[in-house]
DNA sequence: TACTGTGAAGGCCTTCACAGCG
DNA sequence: CGCTGTGAAGGCCTTCACAGTA
């Protein structure tokens, strides 16, 4: 028999899609920001709007997952916040490394957008003996052959990738060996991983280039 | 009546996909990669399946902006080259500047994979005074105040923004008002900037945090 | 023969419209 | 009465399947 308590997080029935996911994290953060407000109720329209999604659409989202507004009223702040943090798997924190101490990396270091997520960056690596020892924003640099016992010991899962393009591919792979299983990559590469293994790419040049697309055909 | 030289890029029927435009800039650089090689002709398969997409998506991408391969052989790897150039408006340089002279904006003043699409930064701002003057990768760092002349001297219509998600949503602004038409956004806020601004976010956290969620989730 | 180009089919996500509920 | 939650409709993109071509 199966017993669900009334406002549980319910287990998504099929896929969900990437993009709600997104802004499910995206609002997540902008209840953040109304917690700091000390703001305690919002509904779907105060919520969505800013962000430029449409209420339908979040509350489409959200109901993948469960019921979590009150009819008539809307959602308690504190509430949902806490029920996305489940949600997404941010109810407890994630140890993240950065493959790479270069500028872009010790920028990734400072970044002050993860605490919204628990996620922490508690590891840096990198191959440059002009930069193994040195600590930048408190963590300290190590060779990239320690990774597999920085990876264990600190139970890190996921791995941000900021070295050269021509080292991309070499380093993600030996990341995966060590048990990474997700790669936020930076460098201009498409980086062929084992299936299993989730990569994203953060493509700057790429973007930018979408959007000067867009100028260019004056639309 | 209206004459079209059969191998013309085709101004197309109505609007693309963005996830076209995406995929074509990744081609654009690969393309780059063959011809770096010195390989003259490539098919389909053996472009884009590298790339993680399929020959058909690839196909089906060209085919809404004219006919460029051979049946039976494939596509002239520098002649396809000119032809996604034109596609993207990067057969000419674009002029970028970069908002925020902080260690994020630092790195991208020396990121390599700019080149591939002719863009090139050519100016950075920000407001410390400490770094107003200081010249970082061949590039003077100036003040906010001056952007409006840079964007005109330049004609930059694009701008990447590293400010501080405090500063973020003003700096956007600021800079909307001294002409720029498409910002990179990778402060950690949702920005709200007039219609017609094109805007798309390089959300490291959010990004991430897709990523741990499909962890946590054992999908 | 081998690969391109493309209508048609299919699938997935968003939007609509409204029933349900406090 | 106001706002949530959700089936149904609609739209857009991808995948399929194959006709066309050098």
């Amino acid at each position: 028999m199966k017993t669900v308590t009334k406002s549980a997080v319910r287990q998504p029935p099929r896929d969900i899609p990437l993009d709600t996911i997104r802004r499910l994290s995206i609002c997540l953060r902008a209840l953040n920001r109304l917690k700091e407000r000390g703001i305690a109720t919002v509904n779907s329209v105060e919520l969505a709007e800013p962000l430029n999604f449409s209420s339908e659409q979040l509350r489409k989202d959200l109901s993948y997952f469960g019921r979590f507004g009150k009819s008539g009223v809307g959602y308690d702040v504190g509430q949902l916040s806490g029920k996305i943090h489940s949600i997404l798997g941010t109810d407890k924190v994630w140890n993240v490394a950065v493959l790479g101490a270069g500028e872009l990396g010790t920028a990734l270091l400072g970044y002050s957008g993860f605490e919204d997520f628990n996620l922490r960056v508690c590891a840096a690596l990198d191959n440059d003996p002009r930069k193994i020892g040195k600590t930048i924003n408190g963590v300290r640099v190590s060779a990239i052959a320690g990774l597999s016992d920085i990876v264990r010991r600190n139970e890190i899962k996921a791995a941000i990738l900021t070295v050269t393009k021509t080292a991309a591919q070499e380093v993600a792979q030996k990341a995966v060996a060590c048990g990474i299983k997700a790669v936020l990559n930076f460098a201009p590469v498409t980086l062929n991983l084992p299936k299993g293994v989730h990569v994203s790419n953060m493509d700057v040049s790429c973007e930018l280039e979408t959007l000067v697309c867009r100028l260019a055909n004056r639309n």
